[in-house]
DNA sequence: CTTGGATTTGACCAACTGGTCAAACTCACG
DNA sequence: CGTGAGTTTGACCAGTTGGTCAAATCCAAG
């Protein structure tokens, strides 16, 4: 295992290459159906020597976590209490879904992990999923007591949210399955702002 | 194996406790992620004789499929032509959330698989799923044409409702933890019911 | 170029896992 | 009862998998 002094040009290289075989093993077959011989065949490197780099399979697989749940919240954290409400919430939406369409290996990382209960993530979210939650809620109750957006619940709302979007990442095989030659991505950003724009314009 | 003539008493009882144990054990772990030792533990049998009653566990796994895909396609199948259009749909929504609620395990069981891209379940996917869309599509078209709901994209819609429900179940754990106290279940009826209605009422 | 730390790996191990099998046991039926 | 088919299992096997380790190789700084 490299010494925890600053990182040497071979050790950056190497353990980015490593996370993202990971990455791209883990969001394929959850953590139990990976093999660190999988991931090591994916970084171009020997069994061994990931096991250099990162002390187990279970290490990687939290390592990889960490990293990624910061940027995987932005686009929430990116709604801002000042702008105008029902934009916001579109714009959201649209950021939501760009996640999906970009990073789906993320998008199924997570939900691979959720699905089966979220054994090793489960206190990430609940310290860094579950306060912004509750402080973007907060803003959007205000808009609804405001009258400037329709009022509902607003958790409820989030995961109506979280759910559409991640909805074309993690159920990738299915929806194309379904949609044949025509590509989700196409109509999926105008289908969910005419959801969300008729769900939330004041005065339904 | 048992031999193929009318099951016996005892062939009928192990045969449903093994899937009922391979239904908990699958939708928990995925299949790799399961083992066929804590199928037979948890249906209070020994392994070998798990192993007598399905040729391996890839055929459990198969098995419980094609025995639950009828089922869970059963909500979508009673959507009614003839009934009114934007009642027909929300009891549809209905009866979805009621699956999720009721059979959590199901839902994640599919999750799971689909997720992971679907590797055993895309044969009966394009054959039961596909046909049983196009043909509900084509109804929830015609209403939208004689303008009795609001004109949108049909496969979204379905899509949409499928996503919307089935995340009560297959994020659960992430939804109870967000949610503290408050059972989702109780808001949940009432926010999708909303939704939809002001999705799909006409003249919005 | 040397040298000591950083990096890499072939060989190996123990635990686990899906699956087999012959022997033992149970049960319905005559 | 007795008997043969139906059922159960302990012992076992081969392949896989996470992880170890000593030896070999590489590399950067002096």
């Amino acid at each position: 295992m490299p010494k925890d002094r600053s990182p040497t040009r071979i050790q950056k290289k190497n353990r980015a290459a490593i996370l993202e075989a990971a990455l791209e093993v883990f969001s394929a077959h959850g953590f139990r159906g990976a093999t660190v011989d999988q991931i090591a065949t994916q970084a171009g490197l020997s069994k061994p020597n990931l096991l250099y780099y990162f002390p187990s399979k279970e290490a990687m697989f939290t390592a990889l976590l960490s990293e990624l749940l910061d940027t995987w919240l932005d686009p929430m954290r990116e709604i801002n209490p000042e702008g105008d409400p029902l934009e916001e919430i579109l714009a959201y939406v649209q950021r939501k879904l760009q996640m999906s369409r970009d990073y789906p290996r993320e998008s199924r990382l997570f939900a691979n992990e959720i699905v089966q209960g979220a054994p090793r993530m489960l206190d990430a979210l609940s310290t860094d999923l579950r306060g912004l939650l509750e402080e973007k809620c907060a803003i959007i109750e205000t808009w609804m007591a405001a009258g400037k957006i329709n009022r509902t619940h607003p958790k409820h709302l989030m995961f109506s949210i979280w759910s559409l979007t991640q909805h074309y990442a993690d159920f990738d095989v299915q929806v194309r399955m379904l949609m044949g030659d025509e590509d989700p991505f196409d109509a999926a950003p105008e289908f969910l702002e005419t959801l969300y724009r008729r769900m939330l314009t004041p005065k339904g």
